[in-house]
DNA sequence: TTCGATGCAAATAGTTTGCATTCTA
DNA sequence: TAGAATGCAAACTATTTGCATCGAA
């Protein structure tokens, strides 16, 4: 798993790809790009630069990149996938009511897996993974405001 | 929260609905379908006795159903949404390599939103619930196989 | 007889795919 | 210069919506 975005490169090289300077920008954008970044949001990013790449490039691209195991993506309830670096992969919590995206804390994700794979055999992917219900605000205020 | 079709009907009823046979038969349905059917899958199940009811239809009357707190959806990863009934609703496991659906354990689940409730003011909701990861003949399964 | 429910078809959102062209190695 | 990558447009899947008609209460 990659930590900067030569290494990745490198990695899609050496799987036998080439590198184009579309692919430079895009891995870049997930470096740069913190947060939740949805394929469009990553699109924008590197149209910025290179105005002519197509929306279907972007999604090819991740595509590669999530087979080589770079990149997760995962659907926080309703709307687009976001994507981000496997190296950055964390569990979610999404507020289903205001859409807000909080980390899960890694004790907590911890122990959640650990007791999964004892009891139910299953194997957790910190990557692929969101909790919906409502965030603190969205919990105390009464539905529907 | 009701528990049989009839209340359910009663429900719809008393938020100012009208009583139709398909509505009658999509209640059915969902509780005869004791699994994770999407809305395609009831579709089918109405449309058995019902040939020219529209997926629409169907769409429409599990949103009313939703917005009364009866039924409620998940995205289990990938595909369709399924559905099932409020009463019956629980947190799920899905395998991202083979599909497979587990039910998440009551006890892992309850222990998991109480410390959400309590370290990060989180409320997670049981229905609208997925966690993806590996079952467990795909975790001792070499990659790819 | 009123207003909610429905069928049908078209619209929409997100993503994927076919194919001719371009460019890396 | 072979084969991978791309742009463009069309296809696709899941879902929503507009509108005229139908039917429950």
């Amino acid at each position: 798993m990659a930590t900067d975005p030569q290494a990745i490169l490198d990695r899609l090289r050496a799987s036998g790809g080439r590198i184009t300077s579309t692919r430079r920008a895009l891995v870049n954008a997930l470096f740069e790009h913190g947060g939740h970044p949805t394929a469009e949001d990553l699109a924008a990013m590197v149209q910025a630069r290179h105005p002519d790449v197509a929306q279907s490039t972007i999604y090819r691209i991740l595509d590669d990149l999530e087979h080589l195991g770079e990149v997760q993506h995962t659907h926080l309830g309703h709307g687009p996938a976001v994507y981000h670096l496997a190296e950055a992969a964390h569990p979610h919590l999404v507020c289903e009511e205001c859409g807000l995206v909080q980390e899960l804390d890694r004790a907590t994700f911890n122990q959640l897996a650990e007791r999964l794979a004892r009891t139910q055999h299953f194997s957790v992917s910190a990557g692929h993974f969101a909790v919906t219900g409502l965030c603190r605000d969205c919990a105390t205020r009464p539905a529907g405001v």
